[in-house]
RNA sequence: GAUUCCGUAGCUCAGCAGGUAGAGCAUUACACUUUUAAUGUAAGGGUCCUGGGUUCGAAUCCCAGCGGGAUCACCA
């Protein structure tokens, strides 16, 4: 049984009222919409005849009645328009039900409605909806957030009352995006700038493809994965950390461009920049290296900034970021020669253990060389990158897929763009030498046997697939969540997610009348052990006779029920035994 | 995983040198035919996150747990 409010009683009974006059709280049929809020309010002043009869559909968000007529505000998917309900406009016989009692007494803010009308201006200048019929589409049985907003004479919008609760806002999203105009707007970039990708690959006349997420090798990045087990293979499987190796594959296969937005999974901490699961752009073109790769980088981020937000400069926290081609390029070791006056390209394992010790950068032992280059830089310099820069050339120890430099077989064709101390892409110049690319995975087999976690396993297929031969292939890939930070400028990723990863909520089921009766609990007594707060019979066990006598009598006391027989102590032992 | 802050009505939040639980909106009732977050009058609504402890007495102090946020660690 669930518990609950004074509020959604009330609401409850007045469905069942509704029912009760012949009104179905939820109707079946389709409703005619040939308007939306946005439309009328945006051109109703310009071509008024055009507004004379409507239909609309909504929530509806307030409700303010002043005796036989009242105002409300109607919210559909496109924002929120006034209604004016005149009590002998939608009855216009004898009978004023509708008005007073379904109008009035037993429709809720929150409800969907239908209305049909026409519109006009009130006297104070409002675009409203004066209503001639209306009808009840969906009873809301829990009452939203109240939220009240407020335009100052600047048209400036101030909130009162916003849901500040994040836990609110991430379990209860559906109610979120209900009352709060700006989280819907974060999602409505989210899908502009997922599409402003994929038009832009596509006119490029690049493929998109879905490949594989249960893998039964987690390729491609180092993460840790999720497992889970095939029943009828009786074999594990793994939730992909990358679609890097399926989409090379498609390269070898002949595709010359290929792009996914996959979803990833990976099994590590989560904070206000991880979620176990997330989305990622990654694309493969052939017969291109990272320089080419970068210069189209810049040209998508420019069409994408383009795009969603009309301007290629936006703010985020404190900065205003310019997506302004070319971005600069800078190596990894200049990098942290700039920031912190070392110059490590030349150093061995041991020299970079102490060097990190010297700065300060916490090591684990199982770290090697290029993690150890890899935390150097996420501390000492990422930050610094706040304008648009490509990072570039990176150890080969960090970059197990990734093409020898072409001057320096230490490093590796590879940048990374950092945007806002983040970064945002990942890119090489692929490895494509099959004979490499296994002397490569070898190496992370034995960073694994080192311990660490999160060195890449060894794809045999893969490298069957290299050994066909794959053409000189550039690839990139971009956090989706993370671009969407920063387009829109949240702090969190969990502002990004409709449904960010929570921790299951604890929800106690009360116990039914059927199950204190099964105690020998007299009927009457049932809503005083609940009020008391004995909702389970588990927790009804776990106390003690004498509280639970003690409580009754004072909440019969509170509730004025002198006339209500408390049980013994004897009955109250007697329900225990059972 | 560590540190730290928070958890009071449907929502936003007060309340803490321990002494009967508060406000606004929302809800209910009555009045009102053009209102602009907030008409007027009245009323109802709470396991003060959970469990222990200290105390004559705990929303308030102490301990533990649960949930969430922030910082850090790992990573994208």
């Amino acid at each position: 049984m669930q518990i609950l409010s004074e509020q959604e009683i009330q609401r409850r009974q007045k469905r069942q009222q509704l029912i009760e006059m012949g009104i179905e709280p939820y109707p079946a049929e389709a409703f005619p919409v040939n308007v939306s809020a946005k439309d009328i309010l945006k051109n109703y002043t310009r071509n008024k005849t055009e507004y004379k009869d409507i239909s609309i559909a909504g929530r509806l968000m307030s409700i303010r009645i002043s005796g036989a007529a009242s105002f409300a505000e109607l919210q559909d998917e496109s924002g929120r328009i006034q209604l004016y309900i005149a009590r002998d406009e939608i009855c216009p016989t004898e009978d004023k039900t509708l008005y007073n009692v379904v109008f009035k007494k037993l429709i809720d803010i929150g409800d969907f409605v239908g209305v049909k009308g026409y519109v006009f201006t009130t006297q104070t200048g409002e675009i409203t909806i004066h209503v001639t019929s209306l009808k009840l589409l969906a009873k809301s049985l829990k009452p939203l957030p109240i939220v009240k907003q407020q335009k100052d004479t600047q048209g400036n919008i101030k909130t009162y009352d916003a849901v500040t609760d994040a836990e609110f806002k991430y379990r209860q999203r559906y109610a979120d995006l209900v009352v709060t105009p700006d989280a819907k707007q974060v999602f409505i970039k989210r899908t502009k700038i997922i599409n402003a990708m994929r038009n832009f690959f596509n006119s490029h006349g690049y493929l998109e493809v879905e490949t594989p997420i249960l893998q039964p090798i987690p390729g491609g990045a180092s993460a840790r994965p999720f497992v889970t087990h095939h029943n009828a293979l009786d074999i594990p499987l793994y939730l992909r950390i990358a679609n890097e190796l399926y989409l090379k594959r498609l390269i070898v296969g002949g595709f010359d461009g290929v792009y996914e937005f996959a979803k990833d999974f990976r099994n590590e901490g989560m904070d206000r920049n991880h979620n176990p699961e997330f989305t990622v752009l990654e694309i493969y073109v052939a017969y291109k290296d990272y320089f080419w790769m970068m210069d189209f980088t810049e040209r998508l981020l420019e069409h994408v900034a383009l795009e969603v937000l009309g301007d290629t400069k936006f703010v985020v926290g404190e900065h205003t970021i310019e997506i302004k081609r070319p971005f600069p390029r800078i190596s990894i070791y200049e990098a942290i020669r700039l920031h912190t006056g070392i110059d490590i390209s030349l150093m061995n394992e041991e020299e970079l253990r102490e060097t990190c010790q010297k700065l300060g950068v916490k090591v684990e032992a199982t770290m090697g060389k290029g993690k150890l280059i890899d935390a150097i830089f996420g501390e000492k310099c990422e930050h610094y990158y706040i304008q648009p820069t490509f990072i570039i050339d990176y150890p080969v120890e960090m970059s197990p897929l990734c093409k020898r430099h072409r001057r320096n077989p230490q490093l590796t064709e590879r940048f990374e763009l950092f945007i806002n101390g983040k970064e945002i892409a990942n890119a090489y110049s692929e490895l494509n030498d099959p004979i490499d690319q296994r002397e490569r995975f070898e190496e992370q087999m034995r960073l694994m046997e080192r311990g660490d976690d999160e060195a890449m396993y060894i794809d045999y297929d893969f490298l069957r697939a290299l050994e066909y031969g794959m053409p000189p292939t550039a690839g990139m890939g971009i956090g989706i969540d993370r671009l969407t930070m920063l387009l829109t400028n949240q702090p969190s990723i969990q502002d990004v997610l409709f449904f960010p990863q929570m921790r299951p909520e604890k929800t106690i089921q009360a116990a039914s009348h059927a199950e204190y009766l099964a105690l020998g609990i007299r009927e009457e007594l049932i809503p005083l052990l609940q009020k008391i707060g004995f909702l389970t019979i588990e927790s009804l066990r776990e106390a003690s006779p004498n509280k639970i006598l003690n409580d009754l009598g004072i909440v019969r006391k509170k509730l004025k029920l002198e006339n209500l027989r408390l049980p013994t102590k004897e009955e109250i032992e007697s329900w225990l035994k059972k």
